[in-house]
DNA sequence: ATGCCGGGTACGACCCGA
């Protein structure tokens, strides 16, 4: 099974691109994150034409996501538990059966946090440990279970082409990381960490020239139950996204799963 | 050293992202 997660960085904008995409690799899930897309204006025929479900949590003009897939979801949720105040949209989770099981799945979009002495690094802070709360939950159910999603933590310094200049910002600082090894030590695989110890960027901001010039980092990340780690084929960053034209600033990172 | 880019809303600037 082909799951895939991509920050598309707007459906609307990005809706030619992500129909060439779905054609051309044939995901059987895809997490979506920054839709910026109310669900009404959500373009969910263009996409079902293609043989795809659409599930979406989504909000005007920022956040959203969503889920694409082959198979009808039997659960969705998409509220993460801990803050009913909470009304950003950053979760989604599908529940799937298969001829091998259930396989659980969340697209999350994780809060940026910058700057970093504001309302919005707490509120980073609160969201993991919200999402650690949840995922504590989940691993009890012994499943197939992918946490995946634009997470925005730079996990070490191999996942910056130039750590330095992240020193001062929420996607690297040290109580940011370490909720997100804190996360993974519940006993998560990272996916792409299992199968590479190179530099795998997935976003490349707009400006600076950083995509010429690879200055990238590795923000989007699949993190893998023990039952879904044992059946890991295969995980890799879709860097040749980036160049394409109309390009989110992030690239598609798929996980192939036995199952 | 972020707001240089790009997407959003709404249609002229301004908010937001990483």
């Amino acid at each position: 099974m082909k799951i895939a997660t991509w920050n598309i960085n707007g459906i609307k904008a990005r809706l030619n691109n992500l129909i060439i995409w779905l054609k051309q690799n044939q995901p059987d899930i895809v997490c979506l994150q920054e839709t910026k897309s109310s669900d009404e204006q959500f373009p969910y025929l263009s996409i079902e034409t293609l043989g795809y479900h659409v599930e979406t949590n989504g909000q005007k003009g920022f956040n959203g996501v969503a889920l694409l897939s082959r198979m009808r979801p039997y659960e969705i949720n998409r509220n993460l538990p801990g803050d009913i105040s909470d009304k950003q949209a950053r979760f989604i989770e599908g529940v799937y059966s298969t001829q091998n099981g259930v396989i659980r799945i969340a697209s999350l979009y994780l809060p940026n946090g910058n700057p970093i002495r504001s309302d919005k690094y707490l509120y980073k802070l609160s969201w993991m440990r919200r999402l650690h709360d949840f995922a504590i939950d989940r691993l009890r159910l012994e499943e197939p279970l992918i946490l995946a999603g634009d997470y925005n933590i730079i996990p070490r310094r191999i996942d910056a082409k130039d750590p330095t200049k992240w020193k001062e910002n929420a996607l690297f600082l040290p109580s940011a990381r370490e909720a997100f090894q804190k996360l993974v030590n519940l006993g998560f695989t990272d996916a792409i960490r299992a199968v590479s110890i190179e530099a795998e960027y997935t976003f490349w901001q707009y400006q600076a020239a950083a995509w010429l010039k690879n200055d990238g980092i590795r923000i989007d990340h699949l993190l893998l139950s023990p039952e879904a780690s044992d059946k890991l084929m295969q995980a890799f960053v879709q860097k040749k996204m980036r160049g394409w034209g109309q390009a989110s600033d992030h690239v598609p990172v798929w996980v192939d799963l036995d199952i």
